[in-house]
DNA sequence: ATAGGGTTAG
């Protein structure tokens, strides 16, 4: 509900001349008495002690004297200083019941809208200023300033360029406000008009209007005028200084922000609220937290860290660093919170996928009294979206449409997103239409939403359709474009994707290339990862663990140590930051190109261990076959007290298939039900199943009949073994036709069989069958097959180590090895 | 004259 908008009906004063006059009237014996109260009244208001001056007001009144233009033109400057603005209207309203002499007084009109300018009541001031007997250099002061704090840029430069028309002087005061208004409708050639106009006036040595220059020029980009102008000021003050570091924040240059914040410091400037709040911002942003906890120890040191607009950037700084118990600490520690400190703790539970704490503190801001703002909801709609949540999320959108949230653009794209993860595309596309005036972002987020599924065609539309509604795309929206390809195994498409982005000027960035490194990897194009990976290098674009990981996971696949070796030496020397996932992909790539003691010793290094790790350095372990080592480690992790998980047993399980160990295999698995309270998977199944085929127990058969689940290409492979090594003949047959049956297009059915001979050393079979499968055109997951058999081989090898002197498997592996690489150099 | 919070891509 909106309030009714009254009529501003200001008595109109009667049509006749207007006047100058200050004081009024007064016999001469009067005289020495008003002007001593004149006198005390200005001192009073000058002291700041507005109402006792009004005392005398009522004084001088009760004794009947005719009060000037003079005494009402004080109180109502005291009124402007208090920003008064009841006490001015009584004023006001008193100077119009005394009539004519004092309500077309210019001097006292002046004041008036000058009054109203400063308390921002823009209409009132407006009524008097009509007038133009009215309009002055103070006037227009006043409404040139009113119309920059209420960001009616428009109207500031249109009456600056009517002042200056009409021949007023523009003087140092109000050239900051016209600054402001180009900086924020960022009209350089205008601002660099008014500099023009600065230096013509010879304004060019006072600090205000120079430190408007600067901050008018970081505004609109232009940072080397910015700094030109800094650099040429005689006299700087820590506004300056803020204004250039805000210019370099402000335009994403936070190394540079945080430097002038240095070489402030350096001159000995001493910082502001304003500069501390910048630079702390600038440290957030890029995750400077050594420079960012010196920030807060200045803040200390100045007693600014407990005000609540360094606080809320000590929060940011301490959330967007990942230390959320730094941040709740200097939470805790704030003694006035607004709803932006509330929003800063919230989404720094968001961000550091803290879900209970998240929904906690937005209770407790509740049970407080605050009102969640659009700021509030985004963050629980993100919430919601991170654990998938959908009843969460649907009473947050609700909350939106009762609120009336959902025309502002973040919320929408956040209201998006989460029915996006939440598996709900139609609803996420039905918000996205509601919204009327989409912006990139909001684009982007569908987009987006479209890439993860894969549905390329669905996202290639809609970036058309963007475009057409004349919202050019911008990197986020290519890389979701080359995602989707990715994501639908259009590998050709996405590296199409990846070269004609610069001829539309976008630069592809750390993302586009994580991404497709990735990708390429997921699609098994594991030489065309390596290659975007050395691309990126050459780019200068500094990978980052993400990145590492997916170049990584190329290096097992081609079991290339020399490459993961580099990689390694690479992360050592760059001192990157080895959180648990890069440390895991390390030890796996070593482990996965088969050099398990650097594996072991990466491992070690690690402290804090995650059950993540130890699972893979246990499947290390399994797929060498040192079963001893892994049974250890499987130990040591139970002594740490941390929980063996359901992928932990797989390895544990694959170990046993490998190395033959019924006995400990059951044992396990029956431990792993009862004592563990895991409940079995298709892959535990799988690898018992394999483990009683290869040893020959057709107990294998009836494990699959019991199992709850339908048996994969990768179980009826095993029994393949089973049948083909006991020659159970009619009965493998009858496999291979229900492998091919149930995924005729996988290679994995044919690496099964493939499995199943060279466990048997039918290698006749198996060269046919590779012949078969080049006859078939098995190519569009080159090299796949090809590695697997490669490992296969290289299991069968490791298991029994005599036949690895045969000439004939020696000569096998060097032959595919050539196949290998003969295949993915396509 | 200068300053703080939310949404999208791996």
């Amino acid at each position: 509900m909106s309030s009714l908008q009254f009529p501003l009906n200001l008595p109109k004063p009667p049509n006749s001349q207007k006047t100058q006059i200050l004081k009024p009237h007064v016999e001469k014996h009067h005289q020495i008495l008003y002007n001593s109260y004149f006198k005390q009244i200005s001192t009073l208001i000058k002291q700041g002690k507005l109402h006792q001056s009004v005392n005398l007001l009522h004084e001088l009144e009760s004794q009947r004297f005719t009060i000037g233009a003079d005494i009402y033109g004080d109180l109502l400057q005291g009124c402007v200083y208090e920003r008064n603005l009841s006490l001015g209207m009584q004023i006001h309203a008193r100077i119009l019941k005394k009539g004519e002499s004092l309500c077309k007084n210019v001097f006292l009109e002046t004041k008036l809208v000058v009054f109203y300018a400063k308390c921002d009541e823009l209409d009132y001031a407006l009524c008097l200023f009509n007038d133009d007997e009215v309009k002055n250099v103070f006037s227009w002061s006043a409404i040139i300033g009113v119309y920059c704090r209420l960001r009616f840029y428009d109207e500031v430069l249109l009456g600056f360029n009517e002042m200056v028309d009409k021949g007023f002087v523009v003087d140092n005061f109000v050239v900051p406000n016209v600054l402001k208004a180009c900086g924020g409708l960022l009209w350089l050639r205008f601002g660099k008009g008014v500099h023009g106009y600065v230096a013509k006036m010879g304004f060019g040595d006072c600090v205000f209007v120079k430190s408007s220059l600067v901050d008018m020029y970081g505004k609109c980009g232009a940072l080397e005028d910015a700094g030109k102008v800094f650099e040429g000021m005689g006299e700087r003050n820590v506004v300056s200084w803020n204004s250039l570091m805000t210019s370099y924040a402000q335009n994403g240059l936070f190394e540079e922000a945080i430097r002038v914040f240095w070489e402030m410091r350096c001159e000995g400037v001493e910082p502001s609220v304003v500069s501390l709040v910048s630079f702390l911002s600038a440290c957030a942003n890029v995750c400077a937290v050594e420079e960012g906890k010196q920030g807060h120890s200045i803040a200390i040191l100045n007693g600014l860290d407990v005000g609540n607009i360094v606080g809320t950037s000590l929060v940011n700084l301490y959330s967007k660093t990942g230390l959320v118990k730094d941040a709740e600490k200097v939470f805790s520690k704030m003694k006035k919170k607004d709803i932006v400190a509330w929003n800063l703790m919230v989404s720094c539970y968001v961000q550091n996928k803290q879900t209970e704490k998240t929904l906690d503190l937005c209770r407790d801001m509740l049970f407080k009294g605050l009102k969640f703002d659009s700021v509030t909801m985004t963050l629980i709609a993100t919430c919601a979206g991170d654990i998938q949540n959908l009843k969460l999320g649907k009473e947050t959108h609700c909350q939106c449409i009762r609120n009336n949230l959902v025309g502002d653009v973040t919320v929408a794209s956040s209201i998006v997103d989460m029915y996006a993860k939440c598996n709900k595309i139609h609803d996420a596309r039905r918000v996205f239409s509601s919204v009327r005036s989409k912006d990139l972002v909001l684009w982007n987020t569908l987009l987006a939403a479209y890439a993860e599924l894969g549905s390329s065609g669905e996202t290639l539309k809609l970036f058309y359709e963007m475009q057409l509604q004349g919202v050019p795309p911008n990197v986020v929206s290519w890389n979701s474009v080359i995602l989707a390809f990715l994501r639908n195994g259009q590998v050709k498409e996405a590296m199409d994707s990846f070269s004609e982005m610069g001829s539309f000027g976008i630069e592809a960035n750390l993302i586009t290339h994580t991404s497709l490194i990735t990708g390429l990897v997921q699609n098994r194009c594991v030489d065309e990862a390596i290659s975007v990976f050395q691309e990126m290098l050459e780019k200068g674009i500094k990978p980052n663990s993400v990145s590492i990981v997916g170049i990584l996971s190329a290096c097992k696949t081609r079991a290339s140590l020399q490459l993961g070796k580099a990689i390694h030496g690479y992360v050592l020397r760059h001192g990157m930051h080895m959180n648990v996932v890069l440390a895991t992909s390390i030890v796996d790539m070593y482990a996965k190109c088969g050099y398990i003691k650097q594996a072991r010793k990466v491992f070690d290094m690690i402290l804090v261990k995650e059950i993540s790790l130890y699972n893979t350095m246990i499947s290390g372990y399994a797929l060498h076959g040192c079963h001893s080592e892994a049974f250890d480690l499987f130990k040591d992790l139970q002594s740490e007290g941390i929980k063996p998980d359901s992928i932990t047993f797989t390895s544990i399980l694959s170990l046993c298939r490998h190395c033959g160990l019924i006995t400990e295999g059951l044992d396990i698995f029956i431990n792993m039900i009862t004592k563990h309270g895991v409940t079995p998977s298709m892959e535990h199944y799988g690898c018992l199943v394999s483990l009683l085929s290869k040893c020959g127990k057709s107990e294998a058969f009836r494990l699959v009949h019991s199992m709850p689940f339908k048996p994969d290409s990768h179980i009826l492979g095993s029994l393949l073994a089973y049948c083909i090594e006991n020659n159970e003949t009619d009965l493998a047959k009858y496999l291979t036709d229900k492998l091919a049956k149930i995924e005729p297009n996988n290679s994995g059915n044919y690496v099964a069989l493939s499995n199943a001979y060279a466990t048997n050393e039918m290698w006749d079979e198996v060269s046919e069958l590779r012949g078969f499968m080049r006859e078939q055109g098995i190519k569009k997951n080159p090299g796949c097959s090809w590695v697997q058999i490669g490992h296969e081989l290289h299991a069968f090898v490791a298991n029994d180590r005599s036949k690895s002197q045969s000439y004939e498997i020696y000569s096998m592996l060097a032959l595919l090895r050539t196949e290998m690489q003969a295949n993915t150099n396509l």
